[in-house]
DNA sequence: GAGATAGTTAGCAGTATGGCTAAGCATGAT
DNA sequence: ATCATGCTTAGCCATACTGCTAACTATCTC
């Protein structure tokens, strides 16, 4: 279990709540405050905090304060490594199929045609 | 939300957990037994079991009982909901570009030149 | 400086998650 | 029929998640 694999807990788990993932559609739209986003979800505050906290560290969204505000924006690049890990495994059952082709090339052989 | 949200939902929590990747991962390589799948997770086999039932009500895999063996399979396709939706964040944000382009350009023209 | 605004922290409640053991089926082999 | 195998169910435990309120800090704005 490699460090890459718990940044993979950590983002799908970020994005496995659907509250989150409200927030980054918006965020993708335009950066927003931290209460401009709280407002769509009918959240409190806090519940939003928690919610940018748990996307912060998995990288999905970057956060700067400026003043009383601190604003939010989406970094898409984060969503990159799920990409990748489901192409792997695409990649890893594509190689099966080979595998499997190679075996029945093999059977056909041996039976002389 | 719709159901459409709660699928999603279901899936990035499924893939939220390493466990579950690295069956996954075993199963992209070739369909296996139960037993075989909690070998090298070193895990119980009810622990398994209820990673088994998280990913099938996924959709993640399927899974067949013959006899008092039960085969499990992966479900390649059941992944591409995740893709589609990475997808629609970046066009939304693409989309965002576009806009801000718009302005400057209408910023432009307002200038006069 | 008083008051409104924006965010933050602390802590509670209910539920879900991920691990286990123990015990209970079926089915296959002898 | 008996025993081993493979899975399944029930239920326990510790921890984590998601929501909340209450109280606090920091920054504008008058």
């Amino acid at each position: 279990m490699a460090k890459h694999d718990t940044d993979l807990s950590l983002l799908f788990h970020a994005l496995a709540d659907p509250t989150r993932r409200s927030i980054l559609t918006q965020l993708a739209e335009q950066p927003a405050r931290v209460t401009d986003l709280a407002g769509p979800t009918g959240l409190r505050l806090p519940t939003v905090m928690r919610h940018l906290s748990v996307l912060e560290e998995a990288g999905l969204i970057a956060t700067a304060k400026d003043g009383r505000v601190r604003t939010c924006a989406i970094v898409l690049e984060a969503m990159e490594p799920v990409r990748t890990w489901i192409d792997e495994q695409r990649s890893i059952w594509e190689a099966r199929l080979d595998r499997l082709d190679a075996f029945v090339m093999d059977v056909m052989k041996e039976r002389g045609s």
